[in-house]
DNA sequence: CAGTGGTCTAGACCACATC
DNA sequence: ATGTGGTCTAGACCACTGA
């Protein structure tokens, strides 16, 4: 690896920074084995602990998924392990919501309003499509999901999501326009149900309901999906670890 | 470092373990300067490396902080650092809630009902202290901050909270009963506000409200506070980082 | 069996803090 | 000048995987 200026970047972030590129760029897509570390210490010219940090770093990031006697792999959400990670609702008993399929309600082309647009970083008008499903506990409706998702990212996504009604949408995302999503930034407010969601969820109408609104980040770090979950949350509530 | 059995844990977790609980037992207390790499290194008769790894994990997790130049100290909330690191309240212009102090309404003595009981997994009726806050945005109440301490634990809390009144309970906790909190689990629920928050909020009755219902951990790993955070969401939101 | 990541060692040099 | 954590190297042995 050259060093340009002695006084630039730890060699480890340096290498860090271009094996994340190369992921980006699709060199190895998700689920797909990475070169051992022996060989990509040859490759750059380093030490096989130099190039260990880095990889270090990436799966303590979850980008990568270490395997002792196999390899390092690009993460992909389609294995048993982070299919819902971003998922924070429970019921009371402690079970995770949207294990279940999600019934569609709709989907449809859309621009983007000023909300999205705000959330999203675009130009309000911009043209994509906009989905609402449900997600169910023990067969009762719970949530409201509504989902828009940018054209110029993710063309064709309406026929897609008609034809698959995906479990989880960031796996559609990844399966399709290779991205990955590894970061989401949620806004939760209270406040009284529309009447759309009150008939959608069997409450009376003004029962007061959880709102998420949710910005999906891909692993270059652009704004790709624009989101909110709105629910009752008389059996059912968010969970949060922090620390 | 011993090693009684050779297919026990790698040694820089064992180093780990012993360190967390030194710093637990108060050997070195919140601010304080833990001794150098080298130094635990002889100590425990073991390579610089393996214990740099073992105070590197403790690093991630937030228990001690480390300064190149300086040394390695165990983490304190008083600090500039970390001063309210489990607040997620902000208002729609970006800015934190609770910068500013907090409006003591009441503190008293109280027995854990159901609800408090079953969060810090104590028996129904163990005494305790209850107390009532107002967090303003804008010299205006925004959040009813709830909190209950048991008096095993903290005892003589309710004395020093009316002479205090502390911006932040966890650093008065861990100024007087040398506990660290380094864990929250917070529960979100929408619902109506009752009379006594329409009342300290400025809000109409039944307006749609944002629960919090927070357990905080102490190092330990012990339920040492229950609290709820409760306020309307038209100026301010809960905000979460994902991945 | 060879290859992988996981652990551990013993050295080296650096930038930064403090005195 | 000394001591600290931060980086980097070059070796070693281990447990696990898969052919």
């Amino acid at each position: 690896m050259t060093v340009l200026k002695p006084t630039a970047q730890p060699l480890y972030q340096q290498v860090k920074q271009h094996l994340v590129h190369r992921v980006l760029t699709g060199e190895w897509k998700p689920g797909q084995l990475l070169p051992s570390e022996f060989k990509l210490a040859d490759e750059y010219g380093l030490s096989q602990g130099t190039v260990r940090k880095a990889i270090e770093d990436m799966a303590s990031e979850g980008l990568v998924t270490r395997q002792a006697g196999k390899g390092t792999f690009v993460t992909t959400h389609d294995g048993d392990y982070h299919p819902f990670r971003f998922h924070r609702f429970y019921s009371d008993q402690g079970e995770r919501i949207a294990k279940d399929e999600a019934v569609l309600v709709s989907s449809s082309p859309a621009k983007a309003d000023t909300r999205i647009a705000k959330g999203l970083d675009i130009r309000k008008g911009t043209a994509g499509c906009k989905t609402v499903r449900i997600r169910q506990l023990h067969a009762e409706p719970a949530l409201v999901e509504t989902f828009f998702l940018i054209d110029s990212i993710c063309p064709g996504a309406r026929d897609f999501l008609e034809q698959e009604n995906p479990k989880s949408v960031y796996l559609f995302m990844e399966r399709h326009y290779n991205l990955l999503i590894t970061k989401v930034l949620e806004q939760l407010r209270a406040r009284s149900a529309t009447e759309q969601e009150a008939e959608l969820l069997n409450l009376e109408p003004g029962t007061p309901v959880l709102e998420v609104e949710r910005i999906a980040y891909s692993l270059g770090g652009e704004a790709v999906e624009w989101r909110t979950i709105v629910g009752a949350t008389d059996h059912i509530h968010y969970r949060n670890e922090l620390g």
